[in-house]
RNA sequence: GCUGCUGUAGCUCAGAGGUAGAGCACUCCCUUGGUAAGGGAGAGGUCGAGAGUUCAAUUCUCUCCAGCAGCACCA
């Protein structure tokens, strides 16, 4: 504590400071500034840390005071606040209901509760109109610090045992800081507003109910989570409401259906039935990623699908991950001895052996081997999510082995690989994810300080500082993660790149070193789209369905206006599909007007109508998906026009 | 896998303890129409699977399967 008469100096965003008596609070710096600014005030950020307006400041400090238009501060404190009173309004309508915690998150915030009786869609109606009674009672929140010891009894009292974990949780001997709304009382670290009033009752909403393990482990116990979300006012929600209703649009599954480019069924589970139009989209993102693999110095290879467990076990995963895979056993009668295999859940095993075939020499490094390798995984039925996370699926795999000293110049020609990649296929900007060393894991500490060293400061040279993700690497080696979302913002790991030293040393592979001695061989795992079942997935939803044109499995349909138009409409398609261009016959005895609405939900990217002028002009009528004029061109321009647009974009 | 919810025609959904309905899609007929649904007729369902309660179950109960949201997992 500082001495009574002390000073400190805050300084404002202007530059100009001021002296305030140590202890003073942001509320009184405000309230020293004007009457108005200490009603509008919310919250301080002081020393880039944002501050209760009841905390106070002992050190000399910047300071910058909060109003409701600092969107940032504001929904930070609305969301948090919201969180404390949908607490106090689940414990108001249900006493027995346990608290655990509740931050806010991306958009508004949640709580997790422990209560015997499940929460029903009705129960959210019950809370959201609870809560808005606090929010008009209009309560102060006040805030006291505590010492441990009665913090710990006062919640042993309370039959709060959660909290009281959380407290033993919290390292030192740091005093606890309680918040009071009205007479509920949490412990938190805050800031947080003055009075509930403050709070916008009508710019949250209670969301969705769902199941979440204590300290989000799944051996301890299922706790009840209800999510809210919460902006600065009723027109931003509205808003935000209105964007999840366009995602849900974009939604892939919505989409495969109505563009009939895939389904799933009860009797293969995470599994694609691939239909035309999707399967189209496949091979056409196959070929293109065959022509950069090409380009990228790689050789292709294809391994088998049914491997012995030995080479698993050697491998290490099956130690790890024998549940999560598919088992295959033949029964044979007279077997002596039965053999069990598993459905390759990955190829990296293979592509050693084939590295292993033969003595490498150093002048082959770096190797890089890729393989359109399918792989089946038993993932945990919960974690299936359409095309996104499946069973079976296909990797654009790839593995280069090379020595220690090339790992740096290898990860940045990689980094430069997936970015003209990712631009191709429409993705300007992506997320890198460095994810290190997990608690379960082989390799000495030495390997891993060795292997992350190397990922990142190759990463960093390549100009890309990554966000860090503790503990999340393989078993084997750290990684890079490059993550596309998903049209609600779902985070999904995409590309990934790899060091390993360990897996080399477990399945042996060698080359021999410029010494004629031999040496270990660094493996780098990496795969750019990361999945066809799932990029396909990421692209549809990003594009809402509608495809770079020559990704597009429909690209023209040439429909008939009048069906004496027939014979040209077929001469049509037959020059565009000599182009190169995907293009179909629509001479159903249908108005134009169906025909430009079936294939616009269908999301053809080009239509073009042909009718008595058209045939005696040589010409068509080009209608662009999305747009509502149209065009008349000679059929000699837009057959060049569209051959152009067909062409992808490695070849232009 | 865990918590909660859902499963009726190809799709979107309604329905009720007495064995099923709509719209769109589909088939046929009429219509030759100029840029997002022309008109008429017809066909289409063991109501996810199994068991139980009941005179009677698709409807109620239980188990299983699959899907959805979230959590956990993701080599």
């Amino acid at each position: 504590m500082a001495p009574k008469d002390a000073v400190v100096s805050l300084t404002f965003p202007d530059g100009s400071s001021r002296q305030f008596e140590a202890g003073v609070t942001a509320g009184d710096v405000a309230a020293s500034i004007s009457t108005s600014l200490r009603k509008k005030a919310i919250s301080a950020t002081v020393d880039g840390e944002h501050y209760d307006l009841a905390w106070p400041i002992e050190q000399d400090a910047a300071i910058a005071i909060h109003t409701m238009q600092d969107e940032v501060q504001a929904n930070e404190l609305i969301r948090h606040d919201l969180a404390h009173i949908m607490a106090r309004a689940v414990q108001e309508i249900w006493p027995d209901t346990k608290v655990t915690i509740g931050p806010v998150i991306r958009d508004g915030w949640y709580y997790d509760f422990d209560r015997a009786e499940p929460f029903t869609p009705e129960d959210l109606g019950l809370i959201e109109k609870k809560m808005k009674d606090i929010i008009n009672k209009r309560d102060p929140v006040t805030t006291e610090v505590w010492d441990r010891a009665r913090a710990i009894s006062h919640y042993e009292d309370l039959n709060e045992p959660y909290k009281v974990e959380l407290i033993n949780g919290i390292p030192g001997d740091e005093p606890l800081r309680m918040y009071w709304h009205g007479d509920w009382q949490d412990l938190c670290r805050g800031p947080h507003l003055q009075h509930t009033g403050q709070v916008p009752g009508d710019a949250f909403k209670l969301m969705s109910i769902a199941g979440a393990y204590w300290r989000g482990d799944s051996d301890r116990a299922m706790l009840q989570r209800i999510y809210g979300v919460a902006f600065t006012g009723k027109e931003k929600l509205r808003a935000h409401l209105h964007m999840l209703e366009e995602a849900a649009k974009r939604d892939h599954r919505k989409l495969g259906r109505e563009m009939d480019l895939f389904h799933m069924q009860e009797e293969a589970p995470g599994q694609v039935f691939w239909h035309p139009n999707g399967w189209q989209i496949y091979t056409e993102l196959q070929d293109y990623m065959r022509r950069q693999q090409r380009r990228g110095g790689y050789v292709e290879v294809n391994t088998p699908q049914v491997v012995d467990r030995k080479l698993w076990e050697a491998s290490g995963h099956w130690e790890k991950y024998q549940e999560h895979m598919f088992i295959v056993e033949v029964d044979e009668e007279h077997a002596r001895e039965k053999a069990v295999n598993a459905l390759k859940p990955m190829n990296c095993p293979c592509h050693v052996q084939i590295f292993n075939q033969g003595l490498k020499s150093y002048r082959d490094l770096p190797l890089r081997m890729a393989e359109f390798g399918s792989c089946n995984r038993y993932e945990p039925s919960g974690a299936l999510h359409g095309i996104m996370r499946v069973r079976g699926f296909t990797q654009d795999d790839g593995h280069i082995f090379c020595s220690e000293d090339q790992i740096e110049e290898e990860t940045a020609v990689y980094i430069d690989y997936l970015s003209t990649i990712y631009r191709d296929l429409g993705f300007e900007k992506f997320r890198v994810k460095f994810s290190d060393r997990p608690e379960k894991r082989s390799g000495s500490d030495a390997v891993w300080d060795k292997a992350e060293e190397a990922l990142l400061a190759a990463t960093r040279k390549a100009g890309i500082e990554p966000e860090m993700n503790p503990g999340e690497g393989a078993f084997y080696g750290p990684k890079l993660e490059f993550v596309l979302t998903d049209a609600i913002g779902r985070d999904w790991q995409c590309g990934t790149h790899q060091v390993d030293f360990v897996l080399p040393e477990r399945l042996d592979a060698t080359f021999i070193g410029a010494d004629g001695n031999k040496h270990r061989p660094v493996m780098l795992h990496r795969a750019c789209l990361g999945s066809f079942e799932r990029f396909i997935g990421i692209l549809i939803e990003e594009h809402a369905g509608k495809l770079p044109f020559w990704l597009a499995p429909r690209q023209v349909v040439v429909a008939s206006i009048i069906s004496d138009a027939n014979e040209y409409v077929d001469e049509v398609v037959r020059d565009l599909r000599a182009a190169g261009v995907r293009a179909e016959a629509d001479t159903r005895n249908e108005k134009i007007n169906y025909k430009v609405r079936e294939h616009s939900v269908g999301k053809v990217p080009v239509i073009l109508a042909v009718g008595a002028r058209e045939v005696e002009e040589r010409t068509v009528t080009v209608r662009r998906l999305g747009e509502k004029q149209t065009a008349v061109e000679s059929l000699e321009a837009v057959t060049k026009t569209l051959s152009r647009d067909a062409t992808p974009p490695d070849l232009l």
